[in-house]
RNA sequence: GGCCGCGUGGUGGAAUUGGUAGACACAGCAGACUUAAAAUCUGCAUCUGGGUAACUGGAGUGCCGGUUCGAGUCCGGCCGCGGCCA
C-alpha cells in the first residue's frame, strides 16, 4: 500500500504554511485596529505531558472560529497558556522523584512542540504558565484585595479528610465513604480554611443566567441547580429538657414548607450541629453516633444512599403554633450542617424521607394537606396508616388558622404567624456554599498570610509579595512538603514583629482558572494583573469552547470571580463569557482479553468480524471515552505525522456535531485525506487554465454550478456562525462534487471550474487551512488566507429560474415537476395532470381539493 | 421521584419555520483502468411485494394514539438511553 507521504507531501506542505504564518505574524493581535474586536478562547490545557485528542477537538473547534472571524474582518484575540499548578506533578514527584516545578516544565515544553504541527491560528506571544510567580503573584494581591473587601475570610468547617494523604478531598472524591486514591476511610474533620464568599453574589449569579443566551441550555439549568435558590421560612423551636423544663434556648430549623408545620412530629439536627456536639458530652452513646455519621462522605449523594439513622437526643422542642405540643429532637445523619440551619422539622405525611424516617422510629403521622377533590378525612385516614408521602399541592387541613388555604397562600400565612410570634421569619435559602480555597498541598499557589499568636491571621505585606514556593521540599513522606519544610515558613509576624509562621495551605487551583482570560488581555504586565482599559476592550470572551464536564465549577467560579474583581476594581463588568460552546468527548471502541486486559487498538487485528491481539482473541466493547486506563486512546502526533493535522482536522469536524461525542474511526480518517488529495488534484488542473473572469454568456449546466457556489458560500457562512461544522464540510463536500462535475467543453466551463476551486480554498480555509492556502497559491494569488477575506455570494444566484415542485396526491408522493419559480397553480396542475404517476392515482377518482404552496409542493386531495 | 435532552439505514449523521426522509460521508457490493495491487474513476445501495427488465405497488424516522391536505418535526400516553437535581 503506499503511504500517504508518497502521494501529496502533506506534511511538507502544512510545514510550509505553518513558517508563512509565523513569519508574517498573522496571528498575533493587531494593535490601534479600526475592526471590531473578537475574543476566541478554549479552556488551556493541563500540561499533563502529551496532547489528546480531547485537546485536538477542542483547540480545532476554536481554531475554526478564529480563523472564520478573522476572515470576517474582525481582529482576532486568540491566545494559549497552561493551567499549571495540581496534584498530577506531585504525583509524579512521590512516584520518579522530580520536583513537580521541573516536571510541570518540562510538559510545558514538550506540549508546545506538540502544538506546533497542528496549525493553529494562535497568539503564542501571549502564553503564561499559572504556576509562575509572574502569574500567580497577582492571584495573592488579590486575594488581599478580597479580603479587604470582606469577599474573602476564614472560618472552622468540616471537611473530607484522608488520613492516609494528609489532604483534604473534595466531595466528589469522596466515594463510598473512601479516598478516591487511598482507599482509605474518609474522616470528617474540623478545619479552618480560607473561603471565598460566593454566596455574595448568589442572587446575582442565578439571576444573570438569563442573559446568558449564547451558553448551552444544559449548562445554564445546571447552573441554576447549583445554586439552589428555595424560598421558605426560618422556624425558632424552643427547647425543653428530657425532664421538661424549658432550657431557655432554641433550635433554629430551615423549611421550604412552613405551611405543614402542624403536621410536624420531630425535629432532627445534623450531627455536627453544635447542639449535638454539647450534649455527647455527658452522653457516650451519642457521641458514637456521631462518629458514626462521620464516617460517611458530606457529599448530598452519599447520604441519599445511605440508610437514614437517627438518635433521640432526649430534648423536645415546643411547637411555634401551639406551645402545648412538643415534638422529640433526634440527630440524624441525613441533615447537613453546611445547608440552611443544620437542622430540620420533620412532616412525615409530606416528605417522603421524613416518613421513612417516621416508620423506623415509630414517629406520628399527621395529615395536613389534601388534594382539593378528595374528601379530607378518608384521605387523611388513608395517608396516616400507609408509608406513602403526600407531596403534591392540595388544600390545607387539621391545621387551625391554615385550613381550607391552599399551599403557596399557607406558606405566606404561616410566615406571617411565625414573624408576629417572633418565632421565625420568611427567607430564601441557596444550596450554593462558600468556595473552600485552602488545600495542603504543594504545587499549588501559596496564601500569602502569616499566622501570629497574638495578631491572628495577618496579611503578607505587598513589599514582601510575591510569596514564592521553596524549590528545596522533599516528597518521601505522604503529606505537605511546606509544612515540614526547615525554614519557609518561620518568619516575623509583618504586624508586631514576632514569632509567626506562614500560611502552608495553597489555593484550589481552579483560582488560577479564574481570571485567566483577563490576564491574556495584558499577559506582559508587571504591577498588575491586567491593564483594566485592555481587558475592558477584550472581555467578555466572544466565543469559550471547553468541555461539559465545567459546566459548573470553573465556570460558575469565573462568574463568580469576574464579579469580586469588579468590586475590587479591576474590572467593570460582570460576565466573562457572552457565548460559551461545550464540546463532545472524543470515544473510541474499547478491547479486552478473556482474562479482562485492555488492548490498545493498535494492537488488534481484525480477521472478518473476529478480533485478536498476538493471537489472543479480544473482544471489542462500546465506544467509551478515550482513557490510558481502558487503552483506547490514539495518538494524535502519530495521526498528524501519517496524515497531516488537515485530515484529522476535516475528520473531527465532519463526523459528528460538535456538541456531540466523537466516534473515532480509523476509516473516518482516511476518508478526510482522500478527499484532501482531490481537492488538490482539482486545484493543480484549475491552475492550468488562464486566470480570467466569469463570463456572463454561460452554459444552462454551467450556469447551474454556479449558483450552487453562490448557495454553498451563503450556506457554509451560516453553518460556520452557528457551529454546524459538520454541515459546513458537508455543503463543501457537495460543492466539490458539483465543481469537479463540470464538463470544462461546455461555453463557460473553464472558468467557472477555476473559479469554484478558488472558491473551496476561501470556505474550507478555517477548517483545513493549510491545502487551503496551497490551493490557493497554485491558483496563482499572492495573498494569504489567513490574513482575511471572505467571499461574498451574490443574492441574485441563490435561486434558479426554474424550481422542482413535489406533486402529491393525498398526501402522497407521485411526482416531481420542474416548472418556472413564478408559476402559478393554475399552471402547475395543467403539467401535475399530465403526469402519468399522478393520473394513475386519479383514476376513478374526484379532485377534492387541490393544496398548493409555491415552490414547494402542489397536494392534489382525492377520493 | 422531579426537571431537561435524545431515539432516523450496516455506521456517523442531514432534513433551519409541519411540505420530495436518508443530504454529505464511512463501511459494503459490482464494474472500468492495471500484468497485479494500491490509488483513481463509474455505478448500486432503508426494508419488502410483483416484473427478465425499464418499471410499479406497499411499509418505514423507538412503541401506541391524535391534530392536519400533509408529521422525523406539533399534541397525549408508553418504552429505552443520557444528563442535572433529589
Amino acid at each position: 500500500m503506499a503511504t500517504p507521504e508518497e502521494r501529496h507531501n502533506l506534511r511538507r506542505t502544512e510545514a510550509k504554511w505553518q513558517d508563512v504564518w509565523t513569519n508574517r505574524n498573522v496571528f498575533t493581535v493587531e494593535e490601534n485596529s479600526s475592526k471590531p474586536k473578537y475574543y476566541v478562547l478554549e479552556m488551556f490545557p493541563y500540561p499533563s505531558g502529551r496532547l489528546h485528542m480531547g485537546h485536538v477537538r477542542n483547540y480545532t473547534l476554536g481554531d475554526v472560529v478564529a480563523r472564520y472571524k478573522k476572515a470576517k474582518g474582525f481582529n482576532i484575540l486568540h491566545p494559549m497558556g497552561w493551567d499549571a499548578f495540581g496534584l498530577p506533578a506531585e504525583n509524579a514527584a512521590l512516584e520518579r522523584g522530580v520536583h513537580p516545578g521541573k516536571w510541570t516544565r518540562e510538559n510545558i515544553k514538550v506540549m508546545r512542540e506538540q502544538f506546533r504541527p497542528l496549525g493553529l491560528s494562535l497568539d503564542w506571544s501571549r502564553e503564561i504558565a499559572s504556576c509562575e510567580p509572574e502569574y500567580y503573584k497577582h492571584e495573592q494581591k488579590m486575594f488581599l484585595d478580597f479580603l479587604k473587601a470582606g469577599l474573602a475570610y476564614r472560618k472552622e468547617s468540616w471537611v473530607n479528610w484522608d488520613p492516609v494523604e494528609h489532604t483534604v478531598l473534595a466531595n466528589e472524591q469522596v466515594i463510598d465513604g473512601k479516598g478516591w486514591r487511598s482507599g482509605a476511610d474518609v474522616e470528617q474533620r474540623k478545619l479552618s480554611q480560607w473561603f471565598l464568599k460566593i454566596t455574595a453574589f448568589a442572587e446575582d449569579l442565578l439571576k444573570a443566567i438569563e442573559t446568558l443566551d449564547r451558553w448551552p441550555d444544559k449548562v445554564r439549568v445546571m447552573q441554576h441547580n447549583w445554586i439552589g435558590r428555595s424560598e421558605g421560612a426560618r422556624v425558632y423551636w424552643p427547647l425543653v429538657n428530657a425532664d421538661g423544663r424549658d432550657r431557655g434556648e432554641t433550635l433554629e430549623v430551615f423549611t421550604t414548607r412552613p405551611d405543614t408545620l402542624f403536621g410536624a412530629s420531630f425535629c432532627a439536627i445534623s450531627a455536627q450541629h453544635p447542639l449535638a456536639a454539647k450534649l455527647a458530652e455527658t452522653n457516650p452513646a451519642l457521641t458514637e453516633f456521631i462518629a458514626e455519621c462521620g464516617r460517611t462522605g458530606t457529599s448530598t449523594a452519599a447520604i441519599e444512599m445511605a440508610e437514614k439513622k437517627g438518635f433521640d437526643t432526649g430534648l423536645r422542642a415546643r411547637h411555634p403554633f401551639d406551645p402545648a405540643r412538643t415534638v422529640p429532637v433526634f440527630a440524624a445523619n441525613f441533615v447537613l450542617m453546611e445547608y440552611g440551619a443544620g437542622a430540620i422539622f420533620g412532616c412525615p405525611g409530606h416528605d417522603e424521607r421524613d416518613m421513612e424516617f417516621a416508620r423506623k422510629y415509630g414517629l406520628g403521622v399527621h395529615c395536613v394537606v389534601a388534594p382539593a377533590r378528595e374528601d379530607a378525612a378518608a384521605f387523611c385516614a388513608k395517608l396516616e396508616a400507609g408509608n406513602e408521602a403526600f407531596t403534591d399541592d392540595g388544600v390545607i387541613v387539621n391545621s387551625d388558622f391554615l385550613n381550607g388555604l391552599d399551599v403557596d397562600q399557607a406558606i405566606r400565612a404561616a410566615i406571617a404567624k411565625l414573624e408576629s410570634l417572633k418565632l421565625g421569619k420568611g427567607t430564601v435559602q441557596y444550596r450554593l456554599r462558600d468556595w473552600g480555597v485552602s488545600r495542603q498541598r504543594y504545587w499549588g499557589c501559596p496564601i500569602p498570610v502569616i499566622h501570629c499568636a497574638k495578631c491572628g491571621p495577618v496579611p503578607v505585606p505587598d513589599r514582601d509579595l510575591p510569596v514564592t514556593l521553596p524549590e528545596d521540599v522533599t516528597f518521601d513522606k505522604p503529606g505537605n512538603p511546606l509544612e515540614r519544610h526547615p525554614t519557609w515558613k518561620h518568619v516575623k509576624c509583618p504586624s508586631c514583629a514576632g514569632d509567626a509562621v506562614r500560611e502552608t495551605d495553597t489555593f484550589d487551583t481552579f483560582i488560577e482558572s479564574s481570571w485567566y482570560f483577563a490576564r491574556f488581555c495584558s499577559p506582559h504586565a508587571t504591577d498588575k494583573p491586567f491593564d483594566k482599559a485592555e481587558a475592558m476592550k477584550w472581555l467578555p470572551v466572544d466565543q469559550y469552547i471547553g468541555g461539559v464536564e465545567h459546566a459548573v465549577l470553573h465556570l460558575l467560579y469565573s462568574r463568580f470571580y469576574t464579579r469580586a474583581m469588579s468590586a475590587c476594581g479591576y474590572l467593570d463588568m460582570q460576565e466573562p463569557f457572552a457565548g460559551m460552546f461545550t464540546q463532545g468527548m472524543v470515544c473510541h471502541e474499547t478491547y479486552r482479553t478473556a482474562d479482562g486486559l485492555w488492548v490498545e487498538p493498535g494492537a488488534v487485528q481484525m480477521d472478518g468480524d473476529k478480533a485478536t491481539a498476538n493471537g489472543v482473541p479480544v473482544t471489542i466493547g462500546r465506544s467509551e471515552k478515550m482513557s490510558k486506563s481502558k487503552k483506547n486512546t490514539v495518538d494524535p502526533q502519530h495521526i498528524i505525522e501519517t496524515f497531516g493535522a488537515d485530515a484529522a482536522r476535516l475528520f473531527m469536524l465532519s463526523d459528528s456535531p460538535p456538541e456531540r461525542d466523537l466516534e473515532w474511526t480509523d476509516a473516518g480518517i482516511e476518508g478526510a485525506w482522500r478527499y484532501l488529495n482531490r481537492l488538490w488534484r482539482m486545484a493543480v488542473q484549475a491552475s492550468a487554465i488562464p486566470a480570467q473572469d466569469v463570463p456572463s454568456d454561460l452554459d444552462p449546466k454551467v450556469a447551474s454550478v454556479l449558483r450552487q457556489i453562490h448557495r454553498t458560500i451563503a450556506s457554509v457562512g451560516d453553518d460556520l456562525e452557528k457551529f454546524r461544522f459538520n454541515s459546513a464540510v458537508a455543503r463543501i463536500r457537495e460543492l466539490t462534487n458539483g465543481v469537479g462535475d463540470i464538463d470544462r467543453a461546455l461555453t463557460g466551463g473553464d472558468a467557472v471550474f477555476r473559479f469554484g476551486v478558488g472558491i473551496l480554498a476561501q470556505l474550507i480555509n478555517p477548517l483545513t487551512p493549510h491545502i487551503a492556502e496551497e490551493v490557493w497559491e497554485l491558483l496563482g494569488n499572492t495573498t494569504i488566507l489567513a490574513q482575511g477575506g471572505w467571499p461574498t455570494h451574490n443574492p441574485a444566484f441563490l435561486e434558479d429560474d426554474v424550481v422542482t415542485l413535489a406533486v402529491q396526491v393525498s398526501g402522497k408522493l407521485r411526482d416531481t415537476i420542474t416548472v418556472p419559480k413564478a408559476a402559478d397553480q393554475t399552471a402547475c396542475m395543467e403539467i401535475a395532470m399530465a403526469s402519468p404517476g399522478v393520473q394513475r392515482q386519479l383514476e376513478g377518482k374526484t379532485v377534492r381539493k387541490v393544496i398548493f404552496v409555491p415552490g414547494k409542493i402542489l397536494n392534489i386531495v382525492a377520493s
